[in-house]
DNA sequence: CGGCTTTCTTGAACGAGTCAAGAATGTTGT
DNA sequence: ACAACATTCTTGACTCGTTCAAGAAAGCCG
C-alpha cells in the first residue's frame, strides 16, 4: 500500500508535509520530533515545526504511527503499528530498537490483579544498555564503574539516537 | 524501619524535607511532584519546590523511591520499590493502581531477540480503564461513544488523581 | 470550477523541569 | 560539645518540548 493510499484508508487528507513526514518516519524509526522535522525539511524547506506536530497527532490518532516517549526521551514516532512489539532503551545513550513480544499475541496482559481496570494494551519497555555503549563500557573500565559512552561518530544503525545520558539508575534488578 | 533510618541506611541526610517528602509519598503512591509539593508545604510551609526536585531526584537515584511517568502524565513517585510491581494507567483520568506481576520474579524479560542489548529490567504498563471511568462511560452512553468521565467528586482511593484526560486513543488492542 | 472544511503558517505562550549562586543545615572529628 | 566541612536548601532566572490562537492556504466534493 503507498502512502497516500495509507492516508485515504485512514479517512485522512493527502498533503505535502503528511506524505513527507510518513516517509521519514517509515525511513527512521523512532526519531523524534525535531529529528522528523529536520528531515522533513530537506523535502519541504518551508514547512512549520507546528505542521510536524500537528501531522503527528494526526497520525497517531488515527492509528498510522504509534508514538512512544520513554521516561527521560522526548516524543519518538513510529510506523510499525498493530503487531504489538515492544522496545528495547539504552540507558547510556537513548537509542531503541524494536523487540517482538515474548510471549506471543497479548504479552504479558495476563496481569495477576487487575484492581477493576478494563485492560486494553500492555506497554513493555526494556531498560539496558545497547550493544555500543555496552562495548564501551566493557573497554573504558573492565571492573565497571563510570561507563561513560555514548560518542560514537561512526555508527550505521539508523534506530540509533543519541541523548544526554537520561536517567542511569543503579538499583536495576533482572 | 522508621523513615529516617531508611534514609541512613541508604547514606543519605536526614532533613526535614526529605523526611516530610518520604513521608507523603508513603502516604499518596503516585503523587506527580505538584502535589507532593502541596502536601509538604501542609508541613513545611517554606520548602521550596527545587528542594522537593532535588529530594525526589536523590532519593530516587538512592532507590528508596521509584519514578514513573506514562506518557501524557507528569512524573509520578512511589516508595514500593524492589518488589518488581507494574502500573495499570487509565486512559480517561490518569488514574494509576499497582499490579503484581503476573509471571513472577521476573516478568516478561524473556524478550524474543534483544537486538544485542543487555537487558537489566523490564517495565510494564498496563492501559485501560478504572473502574469509575468505566462505570461511567458504559451509564452515560451504553452503545460506547464518547465517554467524557473523571469528574467524580466522591472519591476514596488515595491512588486515584485526575488529569485532563490524556491521549485517550482508540486503536486499543487486546 | 466554486464553496466548504481541514490543514498549514506565524508567532506567542505554557509548564515541567533544570541551572546557578549563595545561605543554611547536617555530619564528622577533635 | 564545638568547629570545620560538605551537602542540601532558597531564591530566582531560564530552557526546551509542546501547545494555543488567528488567519492564510490547500485539499476535497458536488
Amino acid at each position: 500500500m503507498s502512502v497516500e493510499e495509507l492516508l485515504r484508508a485512514h479517512d485522512l487528507r493527502v498533503t505535502r508535509p503528511r506524505l513527507a513526514v510518513l516517509a521519514v518516519v517509515n525511513e527512521h524509526p523512532h526519531a523524534d520530533t525535531h529529528a522528523i522535522l529536520d528531515r522533513v525539511r530537506e523535502q519541504l524547506p518551508e514547512v512549520s515545526h507546528q505542521a510536524v506536530y500537528d501531522v503527528l497527532a494526526a497520525l497517531s490518532g488515527a492509528g498510522v504511527l504509534r508514538r512512544i516517549q520513554p521516561q527521560g526521551s522526548v516524543a519518538r514516532y513510529e510506523a510499525r503499528v498493530g503487531d504489538n512489539h515492544h522496545h528495547v532503551v539504552c540507558r547510556a545513550c537513548g537509542a531503541v530498537a524494536d523487540v517482538d513480544c515474548a510471549v506471543g499475541e497479548a504479552p504479558c496482559l495476563s496481569a495477576s490483579d487487575t484492581r477493576g481496570y478494563a485492560i486494553e494494551e500492555a506497554e513493555v519497555i526494556y531498560w539496558g544498555l545497547c550493544p555500543d555503549c555496552l562495548a564501551a563500557s566493557g573497554e573504558i573500565s573492565p571492573p565497571g564503574e563510570n561507563p561513560a559512552p555514548g560518542e560514537d561518530p561512526g555508527r550505521s544503525d539508523p534506530e540509533t539516537s543519541t541523548l544526554p545520558p537520561p536517567n542511569p539508575r543503579k538499583d536495576a534488578r533482572v
